[in-house]
DNA sequence: TAGATTGTTAATCGATTAACAATC
DNA sequence: TAGATTGTTAATCGATTAACAATC
């Protein structure tokens, strides 16, 4: 209980909060803003789990992990807790995002509007062509060079990258982005990136969410894999 | 053990696979693939699980979920495999799959070629201004609109919709695919869809995986949350 | 045969669910 | 006060890891 930082080493991930709980916590902050938006002011957590898929229980273990928001006899105060969970989610400031690699998934984050309410500023696109964007803008920022990555990151701050470029290029890159200062990546592309601790890689692998979802399609409740077209 | 279908209640999933293991076999395929394409012929589940972020001893349970695919004191031929691995994920057969949202994202899921290696066919594409892309065509597919779905499904075989609508508008379509005979949703909108037991839906939740991100950097390993901007 | 490595059972770990005393 | 509902502890369930006998 003396020291702090060095207490536990750095093989097991010591972090407290359970990854499951983070993966939920999204949602518990989305349909709270929809209950808001429609006049609740307060939620039991039983009343909560049968507008969810989790259960009474799970949402007060979750909840728990960040202390005691809820009051016993009353609930939930749904505008309360829609803020304090996201000020867990870091909603309360801003971070600044980069994106590398110009298809259309990247312009397609580039253009997400919704983004801003989050808090997520573009404050820079990259791409290996930047002349075939030569002139046009995505929400106010221009298409540069990844050469032109480190210079960036050296003049500004950037919190995230999202990574969008085809595997080898992102091979190539993910250290330029860590060395440069970023501590999260989004990562669009097929390569597993290693990063130190204090970096954190989000990953979103499209073809292997498709071909989860066949796989699932194959093996449906009951049925065998036998199956014939 | 006598019944076979109505044995267990329909409140619990009783798939036999853990979905734990299924959304491994997308890595495990990709990882063979690769290592074919370096013309490796065999490799050892400890072999495999240095170069993958798993253990050898799940590597060899999950694959015997599904059968003996190795052999003792030699491993597990690399190519024999990989086949055996892509027939689990259904990549023996071929899928047709509809896109129903013509935005950024649902246009990158029309263009992503590597998806025809998977033996996905884009059948269709819908959109409610259909009108936006006329005399526009996506690998060969044109635009329609989203009342014609119906019409189209009743002539067409389409086993997977690619959902990447608002969600207002999704929450309105997914009874329509699911009523013309779609067996898998690929949801990219924000709307919990419910589907009876043998309708997969696979949910890709973008601004979610993003808050995900930005919360694990709120609290990385070690620090507190209290760390100000 | 001896060595290697699987398939599989047993032990551990983590996450979910159930239960209930504390308390608003 | 009585009723409701939390926070929290204990029980269950599922997934991961370890161990080892079977066998190529």
């Amino acid at each position: 209980m003396g020291e702090q930082k060095e207490a536990k080493s750095k093989g097991t991930k010591d972090r407290e909060i359970p990854p499951a709980v983070i993966s939920r916590l999204p949602k518990y902050y989305r349909k709270l803003g929809t209950l808001m938006d429609g006049g609740v002011e307060r939620i039991s957590s039983a009343d909560l789990s049968r507008q969810m898929n989790v259960t009474a229980s799970q949402i007060r273990q979750d909840l728990n992990h960040f202390g005691g928001f809820g009051q016993q006899g009353y609930g939930y105060n749904v505008e309360n807790l829609h803020m304090e969970i996201g000020r867990i989610l870091g909603l309360d400031h801003e971070y600044s995002m980069i994106i590398v690699g110009a298809g259309r998934i990247g312009l397609a984050i580039a253009n997400y509007t919704r983004f801003e309410n989050m808090g997520i500023r573009i404050s820079g696109i990259f791409d290996r062509t930047p002349e075939k964007f030569a002139g046009r803008e995505y929400r106010g920022v221009t298409v540069n060079a990844l050469a032109e990555i480190p210079a960036f990151l050296r003049k500004n701050r950037v919190d995230i990258a999202a990574l969008t470029l085809p595997s080898e290029a992102a091979a190539g890159i993910a250290p330029v982005l860590i060395g440069g200062g970023v501590h999260g990546i989004w990562n669009f592309s097929h390569m597993q990136i290693s990063a130190p601790e204090n970096v954190m890689i989000q990953d979103v692998h499209l073809s292997e969410s498709l071909l989860e979802l066949m796989c699932r399609m194959n093996y449906v409740s009951g049925e065998s894999p036998e199956q014939r077209s």
